[in-house]
DNA sequence: AGCGTGAGCGCGTATTCAAA
DNA sequence: TTTGAATACGCGCTCACGCT
């Protein structure tokens, strides 16, 4: 008979409390010892563990709920949620889970115990408006660190993985992409709104956690801060935006060299300046402003006038339209 | 050059054993 | 029964490597 529960109890891969309450339960009744001592070499568990599978009863209502297999639970999990019971108290654990045992949710031991230890944070959030959004989410590409992240943060509040490795085994991406992610799309959110979300990409995002790791959380917070200053409402791209990071964009005090000369023929000007390469991304601006330009003026106007409010507009208005004039 | 990937390291957590 | 300590294990992080 002792093997036979040796056996059994061995043959679960983690011991569970309830085996272990039943089986001891089940001695006491039949007689066969009646201290918890006495029966610890037929269950084939330590006394410590004993104790705590019996305790298990005493845990407060709904928590064992909680469990994907309260079956499963191992007196290891009781010592845990006591201990954070103990530490924190009762109404702290009720309202970390409170939530989750009226919707009668369900989790596997390491996320029911993460959550009891107060662990659960931004995946929460994501819960929230994982009915509307998931099928969605799902569907559409997840390539976007924002997409990634999300559904990552809603895996781990449904209980689905606790880890960036359990994420990454149940939607085959790669670990590091997922961590990434995460990390992209919570740095975004401490940022102010430098450029449209959408153009989060991994490129951009790890380019941003690349300042983030060089600089420092509150210098890129300052550099983020004036950048949204100064460029607000302008609808700059991320690269423009990686670009102001990095001190690479060409500033208004920066063309000091701008001069209009014919060319040959009727039917050519020449823009000379310094940082033309730079100048001739915005082309089109240019020639918008040119046109406008030339709509404020009088056909009587001496040419020298012509030339002076061209260069003037080109200056301040066109040649850098994304800065605000400093 | 930039990007993604995988091996190895160090750390925190889970588990077990032992003593108070 | 609780607490402390040792050990086992899994995870995130970094870095070097190879590919595009």
């Amino acid at each position: 008979m002792t093997m036979t529960h040796n056996g059994l109890l061995r043959s679960f891969k983690k011991r569970s409390c309830y085996t272990i309450e039943f089986l001891y339960e089940n001695g006491l009744a039949e007689g066969k010892w009646t201290t918890q001592a006495d029966a610890l070499n037929a269950l084939g568990v330590s006394q410590a563990e004993l104790s705590l599978a019996l305790k298990l009863a005493e845990l407060p209502d709904g928590l064992i709920e909680l469990f994907e297999k309260p079956a499963e639970i191992t007196p290891y999990s009781v010592r845990v949620m006591r201990e954070v019971i103990a530490r924190d108290g009762l109404e702290i654990v009720g309202q970390r889970i409170g939530e989750h045992v009226a919707a009668g949710n369900k989790f596997p031991t390491r996320a029911v115990l993460a959550m009891v230890k107060g662990q659960v944070f931004a995946s929460k959030q994501s819960l929230r408006w994982s009915r509307e959004s998931e099928n969605r989410i799902l569907k559409s590409t997840l390539d976007l660190p924002r997409n990634i992240s999300h559904r990552y943060h809603l895996g781990v509040a449904k209980g689905e993985w606790t880890s960036y490795s359990g994420c990454s085994r149940a939607l085959n991406i790669s670990r590091k992409n997922i961590r990434d992610a995460v990390y992209i799309k919570a740095l975004w959110h401490s940022l102010p709104v430098l450029f449209a979300e959408t153009e989060l990409t991994f490129a951009v995002g790890r380019k941003l956690l690349a300042l983030d790791k060089d600089w420092g959380r509150q210098v890129l917070l300052q550099r983020a801060q004036s950048i949204y200053l100064k460029m607000k409402g302008m609808g700059a791209t991320a690269e423009t935006v990686l670009r102001e990071f990095n001190n690479e964009n060409v500033r208004p005090s920066d063309l000091s060299r701008v001069r209009i000369r014919r060319g040959r023929g009727t039917k050519r000007l020449i823009i000379e300046c310094n940082h033309a390469d730079f100048l001739f991304q915005y082309r089109r601006e240019l020639e918008f402003a040119i046109r406008s330009a030339l709509k404020k003026i009088t056909v009587t106007s001496e040419g020298i006038e012509i030339n002076r409010l061209l260069s003037n507009h080109l200056c301040f208005k066109t040649a850098a339209p994304r800065f605000s004039a400093t």
